[in-house]
DNA sequence: CCTGACTGATCGGTGCTACCGATGAATGCA
DNA sequence: TGCATTCATCGGTAGCACCGATCAGTCAGG
């Protein structure tokens, strides 16, 4: 047997049921043409089409009104339901058109979001009731691939972003600080310059994680049999024990107790050793306005400590 | 507060939204439009201006495919559902389409229901599958009165119809027989003729009755002072109770049993001595092929003993 | 019985717009 | 770097919804 094929409503319109659910309401075509703002004769010969259509007469006219025949009322009740989802359609896309409203699910790199996104969350909530933000967490490529498939709608990373068919807009400019144990001869340093962290004793994340590749190409001839950390977290603990020190992102560590001062921070003498933190979308996504707002209104609201700094525009 | 109205649902059309639920199907511009019928570039228009009218992107365009975003796929979804009410009507319309099918209320004069009926009903059964006749009596002022009414589609009455804005076509033509006690003088008449009939021993039915009316024309002489029936059951059994005469219908008398002998039935002599019964409608009722047709069945298949005689054409 | 009012149907004319074919722009692949 | 694919865009065309005017039938009132 041939499945039933959906039949092409071929002809049919909305409109024609609006003018035969008007005339059937007021059964009366002048009035109904009245209501639907168009001419009678237009009207008359809409419904006159849409019987056709229907292959039956849907009114019985006369000079004294018009009557829905028996099968007409039928067709005029079903069609009623049409119009009603119809304007229910209309109704659904005005309440979700509003920009920045319904889910987003935006992801972030691990040695940011946990320390970016508690800052952000709050006066997001505020600013643009009716988002709901999808947070979550990964490296620079499960995040792009992510992006790419749909099941992120946006990402937060270090720029550029890898790849091509993305947008990117840049949020602030996170500079990197040293974090070394309190007695070792680095903590010293008033300003210590990157010349300076050369050395087996400089610990990285694994890879996979960008801020390797970022720190690695800051500290020139370190590349082999150096510790690994598995997370910034593991990463600070080991500093901590004296293992070593490492270049971490300001937001990661500024709200860090400095572990009963066991612990030494200090800014690096090089102002634009860091990264560019800003929002990748995929350059196809039609939500690009918003997203730009998005991105103004987070530059607005950057957590404290930071600005624009170095590394702006949008490649 | 302003009561909601309902917002005219401008430029939406059914034919877009078709358009839009292949682009969510198949991902595809161009094969949703082939398989819309249409061309790319007329599809591709359709859905941008169904964008513009939703305020917001349906689909995320790439070179790779087409992927809703997720209002749009919130929306196709609505739309899948207008589109499925919108064909329902499609399939109810030419479900119900078909002529002579559906309820159909008629009303007969109860001289002529009771004895014509149970002779049709059997018939059009058989020949009109899905007609549901729905049968009613009473006298012909009423029953015009509830067909103008629309509680009646049609009725089977003496033509001519009384009144303006009917229609007519006639079924057949019904003699009157002499109905009288087997040893009245009228019963020895071999073909009575109506000239013989006045006297004050006519039984009539009582007022309302067009039967009545019709016997009264033909005997002219007797209008006072006569004996009335409240029904033709009742007049038949005054008639074997010896107390008069009366020209009763063929088909309300051709199937009695005569009473163990005490009643005589004879022809009339004048052969358009009779009444046309014939099927009567609203002239606005656009169903008025079928009950034409429905008339051209019925006169195929009249009750034995009857044939189209004198009194034909639609008046 | 005639007349005016009202109804829906019908008829030419007109303008919008859906549609087409061709072309353009952007991307991915070989 | 060509080549194929995909969607967007453009100019031209034809169909059709629409309008104003008119027609045809009915009804109420004079």
């Amino acid at each position: 047997m041939i499945s039933k094929r959906a039949p092409s409503l071929s002809g049919l319109s909305l409109r024609d049921l609006e003018y035969a659910a008007a005339v059937g309401d007021l059964r009366h075509f002048g009035k109904a043409a009245e209501r639907c703002g168009v001419s009678q004769s237009a009207l008359s010969e809409q419904v006159r089409k849409l019987e056709g259509l229907l292959g039956l007469a849907l009114f019985e006219r006369s000079h004294r009104g018009v009557v829905p025949t028996p099968r007409g009322a039928t067709l005029l009740d079903h069609a009623r339901r049409v119009l009603e989802e119809a304007r229910g359609l209309l109704e659904l896309a005005s309440a979700i058109a509003a920009p920045l409203t319904g889910p987003l699910y935006v992801g972030a790199i691990a040695t940011l979001g946990p320390y970016y996104m508690p800052h952000l969350l709050r006066p997001v909530r505020a600013e643009f009731t009716g988002l709901a933000l999808r947070v979550s967490e990964g490296q620079t490529a499960d995040l792009i691939e992510s992006l790419r498939l749909g099941s992120l709608d946006a990402v937060l990373l270090a720029l550029p972003p890898p790849g091509d068919g993305l947008r990117a807009e840049a949020l602030f400019f996170e500079p990197f600080r040293l974090v070394c144990p309190a007695e070792h001869r680095l903590a010293r340093l008033n300003h210590p310059c990157v010349s300076d962290l050369a050395g087996d004793e400089l610990i990285l994340l694994e890879e996979g994680h960008c801020l390797r590749e970022q720190a690695l190409s800051l500290c020139e001839g370190a590349e082999t049999a150096m510790r690994q950390a598995t997370s910034v977290e593991m990463l600070w603990h080991m500093i901590a024990a004296g293992e070593g020190y490492s270049l971490l992102p300001l937001l990661a560590v500024q709200d860090r107790a400095p572990m009963g001062g066991i612990i030494a921070m200090s800014d690096l003498a090089e102002p634009n050793a860091g990264r560019t933190i800003g929002l990748v979308w995929r350059a196809t996504d039609p939500r690009e306005p918003e997203f730009r707002e998005l991105c103004g209104f987070l530059r607005a609201h950057l957590p404290p400590g930071l600005n624009g700094g170095p590394g702006q525009g949008t490649p």
